[in-house]
DNA sequence: TACATACAC
DNA sequence: TATGGTGTATGTA
């Protein structure tokens, strides 16, 4: 049994990053019992439980913070400074754009199904690298979602059928699904394999279709290009559009009109979770003042006014409004603004094995820095031990380098429980990355 | 610039 | 028995 030092929090973290974006199951509270038993006295279990009591701690310095500020506070005033911001921001709403977002109905497991028939109606999920990468909607009545640990994934469902993943299939079968929407907007953004943003303005506008009938036809055109079906969200900007594709999933499609009174109903309610960029974590931090859903963010206006730096009002106000970004652009290869590589293993302690480790991933980092003829001046070291505890390690060169050699410059820094010798005394080191 | 944290797929 | 890989953004010192 669990002790009672199990918090809500803890058994929320420890159920995944995925579990509050997607749809609660049928008791998420005993799904999150069976995954923190499961866990439970692991080295994993022990560096997610410090990790909820840091946040634990910064909830609570950050209401002592309320606590002392609300004393001296000009409510009026802090209202008044919000007011001047929503005034500010609602200036800036432009309803003219028919944004989309096309979200492939669980990907991975859709293309497998494809390749083997068989899988069809079962209960089964993608894995790679000891945890799920997607589970097919039948697995995720069971409480199983992506990122989970496989084994977990076993305990929640035991007749979960593993498929291991095939990567070079996905990127085949995305490369289908992308052609066919980018003859919607040629300025498509895909946003990994699976998701894609566009502007259908110019598209529907030309074809006299309404949003509504032109996503439609699209989903109908990449299910007949492709046998994979998507859902869509139709909005007046990124953000809303995103939140939309997630309402009728899968295989539909969600239209939020263009004008402020619906923005702001569809807002209202929603919660916070939702909002792309607010995670587990920040969510803990934001319910802990009182804000559950966007609506409340205005409600609270005064106190998120006082802790400014700590919640961001200005971006808090933007959910509450609806407000964001409805450009819609490819991806530019010089956005790109690092390269990495890193790998999991099994422990190694010995310090000639692990610089042997280093070596092989520095290997991969500059045939891929090769390939893509990237070079760059920070290399950053990163690397986990088997308490999952992570650290990073950077070095600025005084030029541009992409060869072994040059990686290998941050492999003698210091370890901050070694000064002198990295590498020795490192006990039990996990897992090296490098990244540059 | 160095490092940690949070987030997304 | 056992919890991934790649990349971005941001706060702090």
């Amino acid at each position: 049994m669990l002790d009672a030092a199990e918090n809500t929090s803890l058994l929320r973290r420890l159920a995944g990053p995925s579990t509050g974006k997607a749809g609660l199951a049928k008791d998420q509270t005993e799904i999150n019992r069976i995954i923190a038993e499961a866990s439970k006295g692991s080295p994993f279990y022990e560096n997610e439980r410090k990790k909820d009591e840091q946040v634990t701690r910064r909830i609570e310095v950050l209401l002592k913070k309320r606590e002392e500020l609300a004393k001296a506070a000009d409510i009026a005033k802090l209202e008044a400074n919000a007011e001047r911001l929503i005034a500010e921001l609602e200036a800036t709403r432009d309803l003219s754009q028919i944004i989309c977002h096309v979200d492939m109905d669980a990907f991975y497991s859709s293309v497998e199904v494809l390749d083997n028939p068989e899988l069809a109606d079962k209960a089964f999920a993608v894995t790679g690298g000891g945890v799920l990468s997607t589970a097919s909607y039948e697995a995720r009545k069971w409480g199983v979602r992506s990122g989970m640990a496989t084994f977990i994934a076993k305990k929640l469902c035991p007749d979960l059928i593993c498929v291991a993943h095939h990567f070079p299939r996905y990127i085949e079968m995305s490369k289908a699904v992308m052609s066919v929407m980018r003859k919607y907007d040629s300025n498509m953004a895909s946003w990994g394999l699976d998701e894609a943003y566009l502007n259908l303005t110019q598209y529907c506008a030309a074809h006299n279709l309404t949003a509504e009938a032109c996503v439609a036809q699209m989903r109908e055109e990449v299910h007949r290009e492709t046998k994979l079906t998507c859902s869509a969200g139709i909005a007046p900007n990124k953000m809303l559009a995103k939140i939309c594709s997630d309402r009728n999933k899968p295989n539909g499609q969600y239209y939020l009109a263009p004008d402020r009174d619906s923005v702001m109903t569809f807002t209202h309610d929603l919660s916070i979770r939702k909002i792309p960029g607010i995670g587990r974590v920040t969510e803990r931090v934001i319910e802990s003042v009182g804000i559950k859903t966007c609506g409340d963010i205005y409600t609270h206006r005064a106190a998120i006014s006082m802790l400014d730096k700590e919640l961001g009002l200005k971006s808090l106000l933007r959910a509450y409004l609806g407000i964001a970004s409805n450009v819609v652009e490819p991806w530019a290869r010089e956005s790109t603004k690092s390269v990495g590589s890193e790998r999991t293993f099994k422990t190694i302690s010995d310090t000639g094995r692990l610089l042997e480790k280093l070596d092989e991933i520095a290997e991969t980092l500059e045939s891929d820095l090769e390939h893509g003829g990237w070079c760059g001046r920070t290399i950053t070291l990163r690397y986990k031990l088997d308490t999952f505890q992570s650290f990073t390690r950077a070095k600025t060169m005084d030029r541009y380098v992409k060869s072994k050699q040059d990686l290998f410059a941050v492999s003698t820094l210091p370890h901050p429980r070694c000064r002198y010798d990295p590498f020795h005394g490192i006990d039990g080191d996990s897992r090296w990355a490098k990244s540059l």
